[in-house]
DNA sequence: AATACATATCGATAATTATCTATGCGAGGT
DNA sequence: ACCTCGCATAGATAATTATCGATATGTATT
């Protein structure tokens, strides 16, 4: 349980350009210049958060020839799925003690 | 498909120390002052994240006469459950349209 | 009503993050 | 070998966020 590592992967989804390249490769992968296309930003702001985006594990990138293949990683998803039902797992209420 | 919403659940995930007190809150309802020894933060940045928690709809505050009892929200944690299930929804990849 | 206590808010500052322009690098194509 | 194209990196700046000390607010308790 380091929170350094389980923020680091939450890190992919508190920033809206990053939600916005997660909605699109939601469809599947994705080179990086149809997501430079959808997102209104230059290009080195898109390599920064696709940067963020893979470190945090949430996406996986390939290289092909001179393009960036992006796509949702489901181990990633899974971590983050995680630690959310990690918080699920309830003992009864200890406030007083 | 509010970016900036979704974005705003996720900020609960994505700082450390927000971190730290989820996991504290997963073993049940705990007062503010609990917290406070807990986590090495001055009592109005505590307060702070105690704010950006209950803004993301992940923790509920309550009022007890001088003390505030938070918890984790389970309808909080289903909203940042779903949009991960969200992003497993797959099609067939359409890389080249 | 005076005091003590728990927490929130204010205002300032430090730290982090997002964004840009300019530039570097590798992969094809001519 | 040179040029072009797609992307990453560097360096600077702007914007946001985390943090603190000081103070306000509300709630018992005496």
């Amino acid at each position: 349980m380091d929170e350094r590592k389980t923020a680091l992967i939450f890190k992919a989804f508190c920033d809206e350009n990053r939600i916005r390249v997660l909605n699109i490769l939601k469809d599947g992968e994705k080179c990086a210049c149809r997501l430079l296309e959808a997102l209104n930003v230059t290009q080195p702001t898109l390599s920064h958060h696709m940067k963020i985006l893979c470190d945090s594990g949430i996406v996986l990138g390939r290289k092909e020839g001179k393009w960036m293949y992006y796509s949702i990683s489901e181990d990633g998803l899974s971590k983050a799925q995680e630690y959310i039902d990690f918080l699920r797992l309830k003992k009864e209420a200890n406030n007083d003690e």
